[in-house]
DNA sequence: CCAATTTCGGATAAAATCCTCCGAAACAAC
DNA sequence: GTTGTTTCGGAGGATTTTATCCGAAATTGG
């Protein structure tokens, strides 16, 4: 509905990095088979977040990526700047070239509000605290296996 | 952001076709060159907003499109349906396949009630308001031309 | 140094979306 | 009926997004 799913493989993976003990860098290969994306295309994904300065990333035996100190702190906004590009948050609903207070489409008026909303969640949901959400138990960051999937819609 | 450019297309054109005395067939062409969208490809866009019983199709002289009765009532949640498909409202923010209240991703929480903000926006904004909007010269439903835009970038 | 492992970077393929073209069918005016 | 106009329907092209492949560079351990 709204994410490419560029931006929500970025999302998931770092998320899932930040669950992991910070400092021992995760490698790609396992991020890709645990979210279950493919992986060569997860790895230009994360080259693409190193060059953001979200993460370090290593090469050779114990390689990987890791968050960048204070990394955590990063809210999906701003992760969304590097994958969506700035337009995310400009662009007109409608898809207007020019759309603001001063000259709008029919639905800026109503709009506006509602993305304003989103861009504040996206900015105070953390990586830290989503994260946490996932560690508690009670937010999962991937599909569950398909064997389970069907008992869950059977009930 | 969030819609596709089928989906502007389509909402700006039945927009344009409400602002016109009901009952009196538009054409495709005006339509398009009014917009400033591809006029073929939005042929294209035209046709399937007929199956979708929104518009009546005339061919031939006196042709072109209209409202079927009622369709001013239409909100924009029922075109995104027919553009965007079902999937426009079910679909997880993170990409899961399976994420309702019982098993869910760690946004479902936070963005649940913003998904819920912008459906009921979708649903009370019809085409009869919009063209309203339009009609009073408030808002518009076409991009400035690039002389005025110009212009009022300089400001 | 050598072998194994991992990310990097560029090229390329596949799929989806956006867009065009053209002949056919329907319709109005003459 | 003929001509001109318009939508219809299918085929195909262009672009963007998603995904794959492979050789090169970096790093670790023997």
């Amino acid at each position: 509905m709204i994410l490419s799913r560029t931006s929500q493989y970025a999302i998931q993976a770092l998320i899932f990095i930040a669950t992991r003990p910070s400092g021992e860098p995760v490698l790609n290969r396992e991020i890709a088979s645990y979210l279950g994306v493919p992986s060569a295309y997860l790895a230009k994904i994360m080259q693409n977040l190193c060059k953001g300065n979200l993460l370090y990333s290593y090469r050779g035996r114990l390689g990987g990526f890791c968050l960048r100190e204070g990394a955590e702190k990063t809210g999906l906004m701003q992760i969304l700047m590097m994958t969506e590009g700035p337009s995310f948050t400009q662009d007109c609903v409608l898809g207007l070239k020019v759309c603001s207070d001063a000259t709008a489409c029919p639905m800026h008026a109503k709009w506006l509000p509602i993305k304003q909303k989103i861009v504040a969640i996206l900015n105070d949901q953390t990586l830290e605290k989503l994260a946490r959400a996932v560690q508690s138990g009670k937010y999962r960051l991937t599909d569950l296996p398909s064997t389970l999937l069907a008992a869950s819609s059977r009930t």
